[in-house]
DNA sequence: CGAATTTGACCGGCGC
DNA sequence: GCGCCGGTCAAATTCG
């Protein structure tokens, strides 16, 4: 089977389900999301391209994993500024597993004119954290209800195993600003210095109350114009720039956080569940499955707050 | 004056 | 056990 055919064939396996996902709009040939976290006025208007094009194209792209964070996009995001939002993911498969430091597991790029001086590229990617979620919930919550109470450089020791960290999702961004603005309220809580490399790592927290969505914003080493953005979490709200308006001017990392988290994460299980129908193809052709297979287990099932 | 940022210290995980 | 490293805390400082 040519790499064109396999391409195919698991475009058709996969289009129905993306498509109960994305809305069509047949006037413009747009996908469309509504909903979301933001409530039912949350919209993203997206290119003709769908995810399962962009999936295939990470699925049969062998040269995705060593170009790591170096994702080229091939499709281009406009973002206007008053107007709304065009934009054309990109899905690459990245390995990841969260050890170490930042490694997309699930890319997206695009590029973007800037709504700030913002980016010109971003990527998305979504770390898995191998664990459970439903423990890191409960971890989540003990570890609110401990920092209630003591609020101590000096915490409590959790029991055995390695500690575990919440699904983060990392964006690659080509950007003059390290800090983009994404529509929810930061407050800078650490800075540190990353080995090997000459940009510090700058580590922010979602200022909303009990919100435990945290980001870590460094550069990449290897192309000091790249910013990588990693969002860990889930916000217990709504976003304040869509409390304020509308989200269509947000963005992408924005609908990335939490509403896109939920539509990647499921594409990535159903993506599991039908790729296990192809042991050839994930034998043969798809190298980087085995990175999703990893992946997808650790994706967490999350309901609205 | 409150909020946000800076920055050195501290802690825990991990490899050796 | 020790040292390295990533992540976090919190006092001090800066900003609006």
């Amino acid at each position: 089977m040519s790499r064109y055919h396999e391409r195919e064939y698991l475009r058709s396996l996969f289009h129905d389900e993306l498509a109960s996902l994305f809305s069509q709009t047949p006037t413009d040939g747009a996908a469309c999301i509504s909903g979301g976290p933001s409530g039912p006025d949350t919209r993203a208007i997206f290119p003709a391209v769908t995810f399962t094009d962009v999936l295939l194209d990470s699925m049969m792209d062998n040269d995705a994993l060593p170009r790591e964070f170096g994702l080229s996009c091939s499709a281009p995001l406009d973002v206007h500024g008053s107007g709304g939002m065009t934009w054309s993911p990109e899905l690459m498969a990245h390995v990841g597993n969260g050890s170490g430091s930042t490694t997309p597991a699930f890319g997206c790029g695009g590029s973007a004119t800037p709504v700030t001086p913002n980016s010109s590229t971003s990527s998305l990617s979504a770390e898995a954290a191998g664990e459970d979620d439903a423990d890191r919930c409960k971890k989540e919550e003990q570890q609110e209800e401990e920092v209630d109470t003591s609020k101590k450089v000096n915490k409590p020791k959790k029991k055995g195993g390695r500690r575990q960290r919440a699904p983060s999702f990392a964006f690659v961004t080509e950007s003059e600003v390290d800090h983009l603005e994404d529509g929810y309220r930061w407050r800078k809580y650490g800075q540190k210095a990353v080995k090997n490399s000459p940009h510090p790592r700058s580590y922010y927290r979602c200022t909303a109350q009990k919100c435990p969505v945290k980001k870590r914003v460094e550069r990449s080493y290897q192309n000091s114009t790249t910013v990588i953005t990693t969002y860990e979490g889930r916000h217990t709200h709504r976003c304040p720039a869509t409390v304020r308006g509308s989200t269509l001017l947000l963005p992408p990392p924005l609908m990335f956080t939490s509403f896109f988290q939920d539509l990647v994460m499921q594409q990535a299980q159903q993506l599991n569940s039908t790729a296990n129908q192809l042991p050839h193809l994930q034998q043969l052709e798809f190298p980087h499955y085995g990175i999703l297979q990893d992946m997808v287990p650790s994706f967490p099932h999350h309901g609205q707050p």
